[in-house]
DNA sequence: TTGAATGCAAAAAATTTGCATATTG
DNA sequence: CAATATGCAAATTTTTTGCATTCAA
């Protein structure tokens, strides 16, 4: 986290008590949405965040390469920190449970498209949809 | 799309005109968005549908699973036909440009997420970010 | 006939924008 | 001091819901 302080200011970036309090709850959160980070920054201690707040401070961490985000479910993006521990996620349609995987296990599709298209796939925290084990045996 | 209609019939759904107008729309368009479907079924000579009946037409034949949706960009969800020719979106995060790659390429992902956790996944037009080729030489 | 879908209007969510003010570097 | 970010209010955009009416089977 210090080095993300020291790249804020690097690429001239402000380091706000806002942003400082996003972080720190998506440090917490592992993963959220802006929704669910405007939650757990309202019982840090200090005032509310608007929504503008939220929702601009994610955009530029995200511009950043410090946060990225996925869509986990129908309709709400995730947001997350990029450093933390990378996996693609396992989402299951049926009963929503979300399981994990480390990205390496997609190291083989990473080569393929890197090959083949020259595209430079990041694989963290992506969502990939399926059935469970559980809600498969009961279709 | 005989078939759609038959097993719509035999699930007990209905076959109107507003499902019949969503199923021309996503045949013809390949992927849209809600609103895209709405722009497209607007041009078909039929009259207007409102947004409620996209919606919960596109979630009832979903559900049925003959469409599902991916997260292409930032905000909009994308529904295509389950029939529609399956492969994996390559979105640039850079230009925003979408490639494409048969879902074969994930074979291995797949098999590996139904050996160690007997997750069924669908990748059929799975949403993969990352940084073309052009953008990438950019960085 | 009768349950399923539609159409419409209104409500609820989610996200964005403008602008004056406060803060950071 | 100058540029950047915040806070707030308002506007957009997107999605959902209730309900009377219509339609498919």
């Amino acid at each position: 986290m210090a080095d993300l302080i020291e790249v804020m200011r690097a690429k001239g970036m402000r380091v706000t008590a806002a942003r400082r309090r996003i972080i720190a709850a998506l440090t917490h959160l592992g993963h959220a949405t802006p929704d669910a980070v405007a939650a757990a920054v309202a019982t840090d201690g200090g005032p509310d965040l608007p929504s503008s707040t939220i929702y601009r401070s994610l955009d530029a961490l995200e511009e950043l390469g410090f946060v990225s985000h996925t869509h986990l479910d129908h309709r709400a993006p995730t947001y997350h920190l990029a450093a933390h521990a990378d996996h693609v996620h396992l989402v299951c349609l049926g009963c929503g449970a979300i399981d994990q995987m480390p990205s390496a296990a997609a190291q083989d599709l990473v080569a393929l498209m890197q090959r083949e298209r020259g595209f430079r796939a990041d694989v963290t925290h992506m969502a990939i949809h399926g059935w469970c084990v559980d809600c498969e045996a009961a279709r």
